[in-house]
DNA sequence: GACCTGTACATTGTATACAGTATGGTGTCG
DNA sequence: CGACACCATACTGTATACAATGTACAGGTC
């Protein structure tokens, strides 16, 4: 019974299942194309097959494992294809949601940028990848919340969850990835700050852009062209 | 029992369930904020709760249902806002896809978009409106396929439900949304079919916006600012 | 009369039992 | 020796049973 369950439930269980098995999946623990049998998760985390199939459902929504009918799921294969779809769409997507972000009149709630800025800042200089990580995911979310816009949100959330494992990968591969990607995040809060819509949306497609690119030679010695 | 099952299993309950429900909420049978509970559509369909459940997570996850934790699930209400929102969302994404689908290189697959053209016309012109419709996202996901982005198509085909649901209400408000669709559809499969793929994409955000703009005034109405 | 409390009911969430299918190995036949 | 059929097994898919929680209503108290 790994999963402590409080005995009023506050939060669903699909749902953390989904969230720990994601974090395996992100973090390699769980490998690529890795069979998950809907018992041994049940198993392993002292629930039953029901909460179980529903996790692997949001996974699967997600993207971080694929599922044959009668045939079973399995971690979701990484390759420079995918990765390259993801970070297509991530381009798009993030522009917009910086744009609106940076509309956004809520300059008390903007102002928190500058706090995960920081954060990102410490964790990046003490080596703490886990948790600059985290604060790179809530600072996305906090961009996410700006835009106020929940269908946009719900996409770049799934998204995020891929672009992390293939941004963990790279990091693993060549820890200089952070501080690229600090430096790229700032710049994106910044323009977000300033409030220019148009701005924003052009710096936050460039860096990723750049990003991506930067991304692409990891990826395809390791996934192949 | 409703649900006809060939004793080989072809296709599994849920997603065929989900495509049922869907129709029934995009076409108005099942209302906004209709509450669905399981144990009632399990009996509706002659099947157990187990597939409805998974059934509804599948519509969670398109945005068609909402689900509150321990609560129960709604049919999701429509609401200028969140017809804002898919549209934003569809503009950036729809463009993207035609440009990948301009610049495929399979002429046979892309030629068939030609058959689709006709049938609308065709259904356009008899007034079949349910075909007319079937036959408009049969095209869109053929244009999907042609951009053959998986990550891309995953997520249109779900913003295309949602987008649906708000072209159906407004066809029946004003018909006449029916030939605009169509005259804006040709052109898109036009600019893809000219293998161009900054022109497919420019032309695509266009006229997506333009319909966009002139559904707004519908939507308006419907569901107030 | 307004508000709180307790209880019954409806419904969701989880566990378990059962059914049906895919897979791998074994044996048999050519 | 290879190919095919058959069977055992493991697992997914579905049904059902049980637990827990949210809701509505009745009754009581201030």
């Amino acid at each position: 019974m790994l999963l402590q369950r409080p005995s009023r439930l506050t939060v669903a269980i699909p749902e953390s299942l989904a969230e720990m098995l994601e974090e395996e999946i992100v973090m390699g623990r769980l490998k690529s194309e890795e069979r998950l049998t809907e018992e041994d998760v049940a198993e392993r985390y002292g629930v039953s097959r029901s909460p179980v199939r529903e996790a692997l459902r949001l996974l699967e929504r997600d993207g971080l494992v694929i599922r044959e009918p009668r045939r079973g799921i399995w971690v979701a294969p990484m390759s420079q294809r995918d990765f390259d779809e993801v970070y297509t769409c991530r381009i798009a997507l993030e522009g917009l949601v910086a744009r609106q972000a940076a509309e956004s009149t809520e300059i008390e709630r903007k102002q928190e940028l500058r706090g995960v800025q920081a954060e990102l800042a410490e964790t990046q200089a003490s080596g703490d990848v886990r948790r600059f990580f985290a604060a790179d995911v809530r600072g996305s979310f906090m961009i996410y919340d700006l835009a106020d816009n929940r269908t946009l949100s719900r996409l770049l959330r799934g998204l995020e969850k891929q672009a992390l494992r293939y941004r963990f990968h790279a990091y693993q591969r060549n820890p200089d990835m952070i501080k690229l990607s600090l430096e790229d995040t700032t710049r994106i809060f910044d323009a977000i700050l300033e409030s220019d819509g148009a701005a924003a949306q052009a710096v936050t497609e460039k860096l990723i852009r750049e990003i991506w690119q930067s991304m692409r030679d990891e990826v395809r010695n390791s996934f192949g062209s």
